[in-house]
DNA sequence: CTGAAAGCGCTTACAG
DNA sequence: CTGAAAGCGCTTACAG
């Protein structure tokens, strides 16, 4: 079974298909009783016209591209549920891939997308791309998807390309200076590597309110991970278990958050009773639990509609300054 | 700047587009010096060939479509992931679609990947369309959408399509036994209202396992939401204030889960002390935690790997049987 | 091993 | 208000 396309709608109606693209696109003109017929043909052989075709012959294509480290993140679950919002509204299409936090999983993603010519991208890079080399090789490969990109959440900062980002440092500084408040001077920080941008926001904001309060900084209280569940997990124990361990801990993303609470936990200790705790992220399920989990609120939704915002805007204005937005981090405070 | 299209490497390597594209594609056969020069240039001038006008004239697409219902819930953020690791296997593309629960955003999407042309479609229905208009306008959409389509989650029982499922019926048996094994008789639900298979399915299992333990169902025990947490905590607050509640509740989705454990906490109880509880879907926050929350569980990115891969076999032989995939669904019991 | 030509399903100047 | 024709960037018989 074939489909049905728009010569066999202009031989129906027997007009032309410039005619029937006419009415299509509501372009031109056309008398009332010619749409009409043309219309009515299109609606019982169930037409709908091939955007492929359509891309191919107009230059453009209605595809947006979405990379995302890992859908199954609810952080990203959301930043898609706000992405998607306004996709429907602009009545665009979303090509949506997954990293995997896997630089090359990465590239194939964003040679996957340069392929179907993407009209805008989304992009969060998989992980920094630090050396030298693939530096210069992410930035060719960005060059050459040749439409906007607005980056999300992690920035790339020998790029000048639009971004929403959030203000980890500052929500990280007001995280501190609130454990420090509530009495706390023993305070660890389970963080990312510092190789990434994310880990060094974190860190800064951290640093920077110890000073600020003339508290002295100790190297073992610092912890660097990958972000990740299991990594946070094993840290968190070895932090745990110290003789001389701090009083409160700032976790820095939701699963290092888990991690964190898992071997807690386990150990039959809770918080804020055994430990204080800020952690990166809402966590709904505790939220929901009553459980008083602190932590630094970040709108995933809301960040995810405004990266798609910047790029619609972008893809109007190609040679405007490159925007950066950055959303307010609250800290939420249930119980020190 | 414009994109580099196959004439160009055709001119630079001096060759016709024909070799070009044979050298493209790995058809044909073309002399190892030509092909050489070919892939040189290619890679001088950062070519890729176009996915829009290949698909126009192979007349295939290698796009797939998956419909959600909510991004931003874990349960479809698991089943991207398994989809998304073997789309990435198979070098197709995803375009993705969040219905919102919501049939005219479904039909718009439905709308919008025929456009495309699909090769094919990874459905998960925003509601059941009941009525006998819905359900003939339903089927005319898929029918149009003329290419292979997987069901995923929830069974549309009027169409023969292909799918994967979990067995809710058994897993609801299984639980209900288990609290009644425990002690439990006066075993409340919290469900979706009838009209769905979703419900009715659950409902099925619940009811069954009852009645082969010779417990005689409580209609003022079972109550019908719609799957959303907001509407499970009222209800949640009502079966937790009548007076001769129920000792144990089934909760039929992990949306309903939490509104029934914020509902519970909220009143300072907690689970098993004041009243018992199976879920349906693990929720990954309260495992860690600790908490003994238990719960029949569904293995969401088996599901979601599954669903495509039943896509690509039907893809390859589209006049087989359909297929139909029950997952198992086992009860993990920490604590009645 | 290689190329000219037609075709995929649209849109868009251009002409009337 | 309407249509013939060229073109978007590829692939694929067909011929040599």
């Amino acid at each position: 079974m074939y489909n049905v396309t728009i010569s066999d709608i202009a031989k129906d109606s027997g007009v032309s298909t410039t005619t029937v693209s006419r009415v299509l696109n509501n372009s031109g003109s056309v008398s009332p009783e010619t749409r009409e017929r043309v219309l009515e043909v299109i609606k019982r052989r169930g037409y709908s016209p091939s955007a492929t075709a359509r891309s191919l012959s107009k230059r453009v294509s209605s595809t947006i591209g979405v990379i995302v480290p890992e859908v199954d993140n609810p952080f990203f679950g959301e930043v898609l549920r706000g992405i998607t919002e306004v996709i429907d509204k602009n009545d665009l299409t979303l090509i949506c891939c997954n990293s995997d936090d896997d630089p090359n999983k990465d590239k194939k993603a964003l040679e996957m997308l340069k392929e179907h010519r993407v009209r805008g991208l989304v992009y969060t890079p998989a992980i920094d791309y630090s050396n030298k080399e693939e530096k210069r090789s992410l930035k060719k490969m960005l060059k050459d998807i040749n439409s906007p990109i607005v980056i999300l959440d992690r920035e790339i900062d020998y790029l000048d390309l639009d971004g929403v980002f959030f203000d980890d440092s500052k929500g990280m500084y007001n995280a501190t200076k609130a454990l420090i408040g509530a009495g706390h001077t023993k305070i660890g920080i389970i963080n990312g590597t510092l190789d990434r941008v994310l880990a060094r926001n974190r860190q800064e904001g951290y640093l920077k309110a110890l000073k600020d309060s003339g508290i002295i900084p100790i190297k073992r209280y610092m912890f660097y991970g990958d972000f990740r569940m299991t990594t946070a997990y094993e840290l968190s124990k070895e932090l745990l278990s110290m003789k001389d361990r701090p009083t409160a801990v700032l976790t820095c993303n939701n699963r290092t958050s888990m991690g964190f609470l898992k071997a807690l936990y386990e150990l039959g200790e809770s918080i804020p009773e055994n430990i204080s705790c800020i952690g990166l992220d809402r966590i709904e399920a505790l939220d929901i639990m009553g459980i008083n989990f602190n932590y630094i609120k970040r709108d995933a939704r809301e960040m995810g509609r405004q990266a798609i915002e910047l790029l619609i805007n972008r893809m109007a204005f190609p040679d405007k300054e490159p925007i950066k937005r950055i959303l307010e981090t609250p800290v939420i405070i249930k119980k020190i």
